[in-house]
Formats: C-alpha cells, sequence, structure tokens
DNA sequence: TAAGTCAAGTGGACTT
DNA sequence: AAGTCCACTTGACTTA
C-alpha cells in the first residue's frame, strides 16, 4: 500500500472549498475518460460527470460544498440502522434534493416511525470512495476504520458501501459478457483432463498449459481474513493514476 | 409514472 | 460466537 501513496488527502477534498471541488470533479471526470472498463463502471455510478451531464454535475457539486461546511452540524440527523457504530453519527446529504425527509424523524423514538431511510453520500465522500476501491477492492479493519473516520462515515457504511461496489462490478461484468459473448459459447460443454486420480498424477508437467492469471480485479479470492494483498505486489492495476 | 440507482436489510457460507 | 463475505431484495429517491 505504502507505495501506491500519494501526497493526496482525504481531507484535501473534505474541507475544500467550492472552487476546489469543482477541480477535483473536474479532474475525476478526466480519469473516467482515462479509465479502464472498471473506471468505466465507476463512471456509471453514482457520481458520474460525463457528456451532457454538465449541467447536473455542476448541481452534483454545490451539495457537497454545503454539506462538507457543515458536517459536524449534521451530526444526530439520522440513527445507525444497523445499530453496531453508533459511536459515529450517520450523515445526510441530500441538502439539493429538497425533499431531505430524513432529518426529522421528529419523535425521539426511532423504533415506532421506523422508516426507512437511505443515506445519500456526498459527492467527495464517494468521490474517495471510488477513489479508494480503484486502489483496493477490500479493506482491513484498521484501513476501514481510517477512511471512515476521514470521510465522516461509519464504518457500516464504508463496509457496505464496497460490498455493495464488489456486487455492482461483478453484476455490471457479467452483463457485459453476456452480451459480447456468441451465446453458443455459453453454452459449450468443455471436456477437462483428470489430473489427479486415486492420489496419482494423471499428467506431464509439460503437458499443461501455461498457468492462467486473471486480472487481479476480476477474480480477487474471497480471503478477507488473509492478509493477501494483491494490490501491494506492485501490479498496475490503478494504472499510476494515483 | 415506470424504470433505474443505491444504501441498507436479509440470509447462508465461511474463517478465526 | 463474532465478523465478514456474497447474492440477492427492499424501499427511498431520481430521472427520462
Amino acid at each position: 500500500m505504502a507505495n501506491n501513496r500519494t501526497s493526496f488527502s482525504i481531507h484535501n477534498i473534505l474541507n475544500r472549498d467550492s472552487e476546489k471541488n469543482i477541480r477535483i470533479d473536474e479532474e475525476y471526470a478526466d480519469e473516467q475518460a482515462i479509465g479502464d472498463t472498471e473506471a468505466q463502471d465507476c463512471s456509471s455510478s453514482s457520481v458520474s460527470v460525463g457528456k451532457n451531464e454538465a449541467e447536473s454535475a455542476e448541481r452534483r457539486i454545490s451539495p457537497c460544498v454545503l454539506v462538507l461546511d457543515s458536517f459536524s452540524d449534521q451530526n444526530s440527523c439520522e440513527e445507525e440502522s444497523t445499530g453496531e457504530d453508533t459511536s459515529q453519527p450517520e450523515i445526510r446529504h441530500d441538502i439539493d434534493r429538497g425533499k431531505a425527509q430524513s432529518c426529522n424523524f421528529g419523535d425521539n423514538n426511532p423504533k415506532s416511525s421506523k422508516k426507512r431511510s437511505r443515506a445519500a453520500f456526498s459527492h467527495a465522500q464517494v468521490y474517495e470512495l471510488e477513489r479508494r476501491f480503484n486502489l483496493q477492492r477490500y479493506l482491513s479493519g484498521p484501513e476501514r476504520a481510517d477512511l471512515a473516520g476521514a470521510l465522516k462515515l461509519t464504518e457500516t457504511q464504508v463496509k457496505i458501501w464496497f460490498q455493495n461496489r464488489r456486487y455492482k462490478t461483478k453484476r455490471r461484468q457479467m452483463a457485459t459478457e453476456l452480451t459480447t459473448t456468441p451465446t453458443a459459447t455459453l453454452a459449450k460443454r468443455v471436456a477437462v483432463k483428470v489430473l489427479v486420480k486415486n492420489d496419482q498424477r494423471q499428467y506431464n508437467a509439460e503437458d499443461l498449459p501455461s498457468p492462467f492469471v486473471p486480472p487481479v480485479y476480476q477474480s480477487f479470492p474471497y480471503y478477507p481474513y488473509m492478509c493477501f494483498q494483491p494490490w501491494i505486489s506492485g501490479n498496475t492495476l490503478s494504472g499510476g493514476l494515483y
């Protein structure tokens, strides 16, 4: 991780004035243009700033400024739905939406008026989450806590965001494959050579094809408890963007 | 107003 | 048992 670090700071985002926020937005738009399929995936997410969206992008920027300026004022705005991280208040960022319905749970009895709410993360928060996601798809506990603290989110929110983001990426990837792969190929059966039988090797080493190395983004194994972090090993998955 | 998006909920599987 | 994962689903909200 250390080798991927730059002088970029989350707080730089969170404390920027409006002008700088716009600059971030432009940088982000540039990254979207540069990026690979993964970045394209990002561009289709909620923070996209593209083509004819200049106008709506403008609208998306301004709330960030408002929100960031009033982080501290908005605490206690929303209950933590999972009840896991009560130490960190939830934040709602739909100031620009005119329909902010969440900051007034009214009565102090959240369970009686248990209307489910959906937090809308600010542009800056999503930007940083996306940026981090492009660096690493899985966060360790401390990393999650750090990021959550920096973004003024709960650890649960960061965890869920990464979970949803991974699933979203996977879905889109599958959808893409489905549309690009001929249907005949999809249904084809493949004969697989038996490599080991009754503890006896059934092949010659030279018969084996060279090992397939999948793109690290597409098939990162599910070993969240291991300290295996492929993004550390100097791979180029982030394309040197960061 | 239907469709799409997204944070959060649910439940089973897995590791420590 | 606790914590996290994936694979959905739900419900609030936005957009065309």
